[in-house]
DNA sequence: CGACTGCTTGATGTTGCTCAACGTGCGTGG
DNA sequence: CCACGCACGTTGAGCAACATCAAGCAGTCG
């Protein structure tokens, strides 16, 4: 059954891999010297980690990879160990990119649970290892270690509560607000430097923030006119901070 | 123990009781013999919901009356029985109505383990009957009762994917599509009937689509003269549901 | 009766989308 | 190799959608 499901996994990822660079490194993980484990995997004793590592595949991709695609059947658990990743959904006439999210967390936890397939896709920004768990396996543990199920809820609860401010930064604010925040977001929480280079491009900025392409565009120009951005393509220094803090709070 | 955080419970309702209508039902409630049970409370067995009902307060709340209240100390985790209610964010400019929801069903449940204090209120628009449940108690069943972590875990996960409906309209879609949606969700789901009283204020509808009062005025008198609607006061009969749904899909 | 709340409608200004033009870099295929 | 299509980025002009401001109306309560 184990390597069933371990075959399993590989074959979607052979079928479908024209993806360059897109490989499991080990099919037999061992998530017990692992030092990159989640919370909630930091309460399972060593036979259940075992069992982890034996259900479990460890890949690695880059930039532009899609890391689950939209529609696919849900059997595994991501969980992302390194890198950046975005999780989008991709409507016929609009995209939305729902958020952007940040090694180490799980990925999409409560749509691995709610429903029989992904409701959204997610696509590396930057190189980034993921864990694929199998599900069964991820459910078993939430079934037979309350202490797992509890940091699980933990787990999802804080990102619930993170996707609120998504909500309100999306429909309360006016543009150059959203786009402030966004910046602010990638400033102070992705890479902690007012100097960085933005994973995304000008339509990702616009998806994110529900606007268009040109609306960001003006704004990012506006922004350095006010001297509050500099910007070299996707290459941004944050030269006014408070200033910037005003915007996004409107 | 037990005594001790039913009477914590009941202070905290007597002391801000200037609410008409707002009194424990049953102190200790016979959670064994309850027919509105959750899928997870259908999880456990005599002596645990003989637990439950010695930890939990069932009240009734009229329309209008605030069952939480934002900044509060999180210590229940509640459940509504019958009624409905609305889940808000009361801003200093602007409020906003993250959503409506029907019994039976739990409340915020990743509020209530995400954050110390509650990040929203919640206010009863339909008479509504609520059972408050002592969150160390519900933890407890959480940690030592697997079937039940995994039910919440369900129930959490379905409850988020229906928040991404709420992001896809609010963002996604233009004012009349905004509340023509709401319009269908109250028809289609809470009252499955064209003819209902719609327990918004024109102030509420505006609040749960991000618009204006006024906007909202005028929309829905524009449906009323196409035709689509037909309106007195707060009552709604649905005229052309079609029409309606092609509206709310932009 | 006046004060107040909830609702509606009109006039006006602003925001931001759409359309369009133009430039750039990249990959593909002749 | 160049020509071409294509995604990305920037900027301008015009227009539709909305918010804001303002006025007025009906119902309610003290």
């Amino acid at each position: 059954m184990l390597t069933v499901l371990n075959r399993t996994t590989n074959d979607i990822y052979t079928q479908k891999s024209k993806m360059k660079n897109t490989l499991p490194i080990n099919e037999n993980t061992h998530c017990k010297s692992c030092i990159l484990k989640s919370t909630a995997s930091g309460t399972l004793n060593d036979i259940e980690l075992n069992e982890m590592g034996n259900n479990c595949t460890e890949m690695q991709f880059a930039t532009g990879d899609n890391i689950i695609e939209e529609g696919s059947k849900n059997i595994h658990v991501a969980y992302i160990k390194s890198g950046l990743v975005k999780i989008h959904v991709d409507g016929s006439v609009r995209k939305i990119i729902m958020k952007i999210v940040k090694a180490p967390a799980y990925l999409c936890l409560p749509g691995a649970f709610g429903d029989k397939v992904n409701n959204f896709s997610v696509t590396a920004i930057e190189s980034t290892t993921v864990c694929l768990i199998n599900l069964a396996t991820f459910k078993n543990f939430i079934l037979y270690n309350g202490d797992f199920a509890y940091q699980i809820i933990l787990d999802i609860s804080k990102s619930e509560l993170l996707n609120l401010h998504t909500l309100i930064n999306n429909t309360q604010k006016e543009n150059p607000g959203r786009i402030a925040s966004v910046i602010l977001f990638f400033f102070e929480y992705i890479y902690n430097n007012a100097s960085f280079i933005l994973p995304l491009s000008r339509q990702d900025l616009a998806d994110l923030t529900g606007i268009t392409r040109e609306s960001a565009s003006r704004i990012l120009s506006a922004f350095v006119k006010q001297k509050i951005l500099q910007i070299e393509g996707r290459k941004i220094v944050v030269l006014n901070e408070p200033g910037l803090r005003e915007i996004s709070e409107n």
